[in-house]
DNA sequence: TATCAATGACCATTATATTGGTCATTCGAT
DNA sequence: ATCGAATGACCAATATAATGGTCATTGATA
């Protein structure tokens, strides 16, 4: 018996939501399973497997299952993508390289 | 030598900018990637993989650290992501339970 | 209403991700 | 200035995801 790993229920939900984002997607463009598969490179248990939100897919093909099927996590008409991983960098600029050993409390934030 | 599958930029873009919200995050709860790895239930081996936005890690793993950094794909103050599931259910099923064979030439939307 | 393809579910095999380990480097606290 | 710990990189062993296949069921079209 393997022992099976927990997942938060936030989770659990983005999963699920960004699945059935994907399997509305490919119904909005009329693809079937097997024509989405092919699209995205990938065999269609394992595209089952992603519109159905199991956690085991890995982010790549998550991700690109998505963008076939115009489903986008991050807006880019609101601001380029690029744009963003920019200013998230500069941000993590701004911080210390390095994090001394700060396992508790979790303060503020 | 293992042919390597492709991406879409976008994708790609999209992993790591998520991977670096996640180190972000992680920055400012002041933890070090072994304490986050610690706290994901995964090794620090993977939680870099994440961070610097490979496309190989799991969905699960991915989602499960942003959650656990505070990074949250879709908003649940907007909306509780139950509401978003079952919103999109709902659209779904306005449509065909089955999809013919339309291979070609994407029609609008 | 008959037909045929899409779906849902499952399985054994293969490919690949994950792990725990190591090592060198370098930042940050004292 | 010193020292300990965090980071970045890499590896072989192991765990697990991805695949291609099958089969039963059922919806969509003609």
């Amino acid at each position: 018996m393997k022992k099976k790993r927990t997942y938060l229920k936030y989770a659990k939900e983005a999963a699920l939501l960004l699945g059935q984002q994907i399997k509305l997607g490919r119904k909005k463009h009329q693809w079937s399973e097997q024509n989405l598969a092919d699209r995205a490179g990938i065999s269609r248990a394992t595209l089952q497997k992603i519109e159905s939100g199991e956690m085991t897919p890995g982010i790549g093909l998550v991700l690109e299952t998505a963008a076939l099927c115009g489903v986008k996590l991050f807006d880019p008409d609101r601001q380029p993508i690029e744009t963003s991983i920019d200013l998230i960098q500069s941000k993590i600029a701004l911080l210390p390289v390095r994090i001394q050993n700060k396992k508790a409390v979790d303060d503020d934030f």
